[in-house]
DNA sequence: CGTCTATTTGAATGTACTCAAAAGCGGTGG
DNA sequence: CCACCGCTTTTGAGTACATTCAAATAGACG
C-alpha cells in the first residue's frame, strides 16, 4: 500500500523507520471508481493525492461547458488543486478518475505538521514542486510555439503510455485543442505545423 | 542593497543576523544594460537573478526566430532559467533585460550550499516555487479558455504597471500573440471574445 | 531634424472551431 | 450470440480568430 510512495520520497530524502511511519500514518488511503470527481470547483480543496493506481486529471470548466485538462495524474504522480491547497482559497479547478483508482490523500494541516515534524520534507516538496514547475514552463512554451499537431507528436513521444491508456478526448482537452481537431490531424487532414 | 531581499525573505522565514549575512554573502550584485542577454539558449543556467531595479524577462526563441515570453520579472521577483538551474542541463530560453536593471545573482553551488546550511531556505524557496506553480498554472488555464481580447484585458488588471511599463511588443509576445493582433485588439477591431 | 524602432493599418491566408450528422465501439440484456 | 443503446470518434461544410506579409505612421533618442 505504502511501498510505492515511500520509494518516491526516498528517492529524494532518507527517512528513518519511524518518520516514515509518522508520514504513512498521515496518509489516507483512497478506493474511487472512475468518473469520480473528488475536487468540485468552489470547494475547499482540502487534499492532495498521490495515485498508486489507476489515473485521475485536473481540469477546468470554462464559461461554455468546455472542459480543459490541466494534467493527467496515473501511478506515481501527486495531483490536487495547489491552488485552493496552498492558498486555503475555494478551488477553481476539479479533480477526478478516469479509471477505477486508488490513492493516498494528506489533508492541508497534516501536510502543514508534517513539514514542521520532519522538515526534511520540505526539501522533498520543494523538488517534486520545482520538477512540476519546469514541466509546466515547457507546456506553455509549446502551447506558444507549436501547433497542434506538433504538439500532438510531442505528447504521444512524452507520455506514449498516456496515449494508450486514455481516451481521445481527453488527450485533445490536454492539447488545448477539441476532439474533433485531433480527430483530424490523427487522420493527416490537418497539416502538423511545426 | 540586499534591504529588498532581506524584507522578502523575511515575509516566510525568520533568520537570525547570521543566517542574514550568510545568505547575503552569497548574492553577487549585477547592473545590466538594457537588451543585455544574461543567459543565452544553450548556457549552462548557472545563476537566478532576484531583481532590486528594473526588469528582466525570460522567452524562448522558436525555430522561426519569434519570441515567446514565458515571465517578466519586475523588482522583487526572481527569474533564470529554472530547468537548466536545477538540471545542470544547457538553457531552453533566454533571459534578458527590458530596462537598465539590478539584480542579486545566486550561483547553483552556492543556492545549494544555502540549502545544506540553511534548511529554513527550503522552506522559502518551496514556498516561493509553489505560488509560481500556481501562476503558472492559471496561466495555461487563460490560455486555453479565453481569446486574445480577455486575456490582454485581465493582463492589464493584474499587471497594470507592467502594463505601462513594457512596450507593447512584449506583451504581445507574453499573451501569446502577434504585436499587429494587439495592436487590433487594443483598436477593438477583433472582437473581445469571452 | 533624421534615423531607428515600435505601432498601426490593410488585404489575403490559415489553423482550428462550431454545429450537425454519420460511423465505430463496447457493454448489456434478451 | 446477436441486437440495441450510449458514448466516442470521424467526417463535412461553413465560419471565426488570429496570422503573415507589406506598407504607412508614429515615437523615441541622439
Amino acid at each position: 500500500m505504502y511501498s510505492l510512495i515511500l520509494q518516491n520520497v526516498s528517492r529524494h530524502i532518507k527517512l528513518s523507520a519511524d518518520e516514515a511511519d509518522y508520514f504513512a500514518a498521515l496518509l489516507q488511503p483512497k478506493k474511487l471508481r472512475k468518473k469520480q470527481v473528488v475536487i468540485h470547483a468552489g470547494d475547499d480543496a482540502r487534499y492532495e493525492y498521490f495515485i498508486t493506481k489507476g489515473c485521475m486529471r485536473q481540469y477546468y470548466l470554462d464559461n461554455n461547458g468546455q472542459e480543459h485538462t490541466i494534467m493527467f495524474a496515473p501511478e506515481d504522480w501527486w495531483i490536487g488543486d495547489m491552488y485552493g491547497f496552498v492558498y486555503s482559497q475555494p478551488s477553481l479547478t476539479m479533480v477526478d478518475t478516469l479509471e477505477d483508482t486508488e490513492a493516498l490523500a494528506i489533508e492541508r494541516c497534516d501536510y502543514e505538521k508534517l513539514l514542521t515534524a520532519v522538515p526534511k520534507f520540505e526539501r522533498f516538496f520543494r523538488v517534486l514542486i520545482q520538477r512540476a514547475f519546469v514541466t509546466q514552463q515547457r507546456r506553455i512554451i509549446e502551447n506558444m510555439s507549436l501547433g497542434a499537431g506538433q504538439r500532438y507528436i510531442n505528447f504521444t513521444q512524452q507520455y506514449p503510455e498516456l496515449e494508450q491508456r486514455l481516451p481521445l478526448r481527453q488527450i485533445a482537452y490536454y492539447l488545448g485543442i477539441t476532439p474533433e481537431s485531433l480527430s483530424r490531424i490523427r487522420a493527416g487532414k490537418l497539416k502538423k505545423v511545426e
